[in-house]
RNA sequence: UGCCCGAUGGUGUAACGGUAGCACAGCAGACUCUGAAUCUGCUUGUCUAGGUUCAAAUCCUAGUCGGGCAACCA
């Protein structure tokens, strides 16, 4: 289900419109900078599933490019082989097509540049740029030294170029130790900025790459990686999170080495922070792997698998970035401006149905058992295209547990003796008694008098039903917040998990009207009075159906009632 | 503490030297065959102190607070 093609935004008009992003592309493209070409690219490393956050950055990279005619490209950064695979590298391309993006051609691994990448090393090592490294990775610590004092100079600093080139080729070809040497950028080992301190360029790793396999045991670190994959591929604008704002005096270093006539530019923005979930790769896998989650698709996972098969469209999720905007503020973002986009779209698209959850059964006495009537329903008042549906009714219903009280409170509109409801679509139903289990006090049954809709009568509420008679029984699953908290990892050390909100996942058996028969995976309702469901794409099955609640509708009697 | 970045209602954002606006959330009301949606109204904000200027959220300085960096991770 992708309810559209890329997002429409505002065209480049002025150059001061905008977020700071879009006003630095559109001035960029104004003045001709880069010929006028907008290259972006997102570029994942594929040692996760992407989640909400990625989102945002797609929504930039893609969009930017969308918005000024230009290409993005999606790049797997894969220069770590110890938690990459094939499996999130497929992930990726699924979710960011299903998010409604298209990298046409553009599809590239960092993997296969290595052989170039090398060659820049060899390069630089020639230049006298860089040498190879003996320390030990502890001592490497120490000669770095802290912020507020330079580091010291490797004792390898001044190894001739020759012997550099000698020791880099062995290195490659597997002559030397995990760890034994590094190669290094000879740059300044006073600099204020750590990242300029003869950063690490390639390390030894005997690991088996997913793509590469065991072709290499030397991999370059992210540092000297990405902005030359930047570089080979043309891109204009490089867009990442702010933690890598201090990075880019060795973005810009590396960049130079090999594209000083046109280089790209890093441009760093704020990640999104969501309310009552975390965004880490790291926490995402630990709650897969020690099962507090079903999976990565798991519905209350912030992943974009988890979104989908809760029922968000990936329209909703594009305008949420939208709304979100970008800044250079670390911010936290409320989840209800999420919830807020998933109901806008899905009151406009999604069909109504009728479902009971905590189900009560409604005699209507003046109608005779055994008869079957059909009622027209409206499948989306918002969309009269969408038109009516034949909704079987009859003596029996289920209504909501809800829907009645014996004694009603203040403002309760709803069911009780004596009160006068519509019941959707169906006319009115009066209550005449009910029935009371003595042991346990729990309603048993209600009845009432069932009056059609040509008796206009006068009501305060409507309530849903389906036909006991006809009623499809059905799992239905409630979903709620993932953690109890506004921020789950706040605390530094303290231990997220526990914070997990223990309710966040409730099974229900429900009866759903039959028109639902037909529901297939993905399918987005909207269960009146309830919320939006959709058909759970792993577990639903024509005999027995799983609905997944998307989101509830507001509630107003919720809490009007709570305090009461 | 060294360097870098940031700060606008409860939350997310806009305003680019000239009336602080929008959305979410909240509250109140209208309407309603969904206590939904829709509509109306309301509450709440420029971190502080100086300076520049006719005029500062915006420019400058200092401070305060918050975030980032100190993996042979990305």
């Amino acid at each position: 289900m992708n309810n559209s093609a890329a997002p429409t935004s505002a065209p480049a008009e002025a150059a001061s419109a905008g977020h700071f992003i879009r006003q630095i592309v559109a001035e960029d493209v104004r003045t001709g900078k880069h010929g006028g070409r907008v290259v972006t690219r997102f570029p994942p490393e594929p040692n996760g599933y992407l989640h909400i956050g990625h989102a945002k950055a797609i929504c930039l990279d893609f969009g930017m490019a969308a918005e000024f005619g230009g290409r993005c490209h999606l790049r797997m950064d894969d220069t770590n082989p110890t938690k990459e695979s094939m499996e999130y590298v497929d992930a990726i391309r699924t979710d960011v097509r299903w998010l409604g993006f298209d990298w046409g051609e553009h599809f590239y691994y960092s993997a296969d540049y290595f052989e170039r990448m090398y060659e820049v090393a060899l390069d630089l090592i020639r230049q006298g740029k860089a040498y190879i490294c003996a320390l030990s990775s502890e001592e490497f610590k120490v000669y770095r030294g802290v912020p507020t004092q330079p580091g010291l100079e490797s004792p390898s600093r001044h190894r001739p170029v020759e012997e550099n080139l000698d020791l880099f080729r062995r290195m490659r070809a597997g002559e030397f130790a995990d760890g034994a040497l590094c190669l290094r950028a000879k740059i300044d080992m006073a600099s204020p900025n750590l990242h300029l301190r003869d950063p690490v360029l390639y390390r030894i790793m005997r690991v088996s790459h997913y793509r590469t396999g065991d072709a290499w045991c030397l991999y370059p670190m992210y540092d000297f990686a990405h902005p030359l994959e930047d570089a080979f591929e043309g891109i204009t604008h490089s867009l990442c999170t702010l933690e890598f704002e201090v990075h880019r005096p060795l973005y810009d270093w590396v960049v130079a080495q090999v594209s000083p006539a046109d280089p790209p530019h890093q441009y760093e923005f704020a990640r999104l922070n969501l309310t009552y979930t975390v965004m880490s790769k790291r926490k995402l896998l630990q709650l897969v792997q020690e099962k507090l989650v079903s999976g990565w698709d798991d519905p209350r996972m912030p992943t974009l698998c988890g979104m989908r098969r809760r029922g968000y469209p990936p329209v909703a999720i594009r305008a949420f970035c939208e709304t979100v905007g970008v800044t250079k503020y670390g911010s936290l973002t409320d989840m209800a401006l999420l919830e807020h986009a998933v109901r806008e779209v899905l009151n406009r698209t999604a069909p109504r149905r009728m479902a009971v959850l905590k189900p009560l059964k409604l005699v209507l006495e003046n109608i005779s058992a055994g008869e079957t009537r059909t009622v027209a329903a409206v499948n989306n008042p918002e969309d009269e295209s969408l038109g009516t549906r034949q909704v079987p009714f009859g003596r029996e219903l289920f209504i909501e547990q809800d829907d009645f009280l014996e004694v009603a409170q203040k403002k309760f509109f709803r069911l009780t003796p004596g009160q006068t409801v519509r019941l959707r679509a169906a006319g009115f139903v009066t209550c005449t008694g009910f029935t009371k289990d003595p042991a346990s006090g729990a309603i048993t049954e209600v009845r009432g008098e069932w009056f059609p809709a040509e008796a206009e009568l006068k009501v305060k509420a409507t309530i849903h039903w389906v036909s006991a008679a006809h009623a499809l029984a059905v799992e239905v699953r409630l979903y709620d917040r993932l953690f109890r908290v506004e921020e789950p990892d706040a605390d530094k050390d303290a231990d997220y998990k526990a914070h997990l909100n223990p309710d966040s996942l409730r099974v229900v058996k429900g009866y759903v009207e039959p028109a639902l028969a037909a529901a297939a995976p993905g399918d987005a309702f909207q269960f009146e009075r309830l919320g939006y469901f959709c058909a759970d794409s792993r577990d639903s099955r024509p005999e027995a159906l799983v609905f997944n609640q998307t989101v509830s509708l507001r509630d107003a009697w919720a809490k009007l009632s709570k305090p009461g």
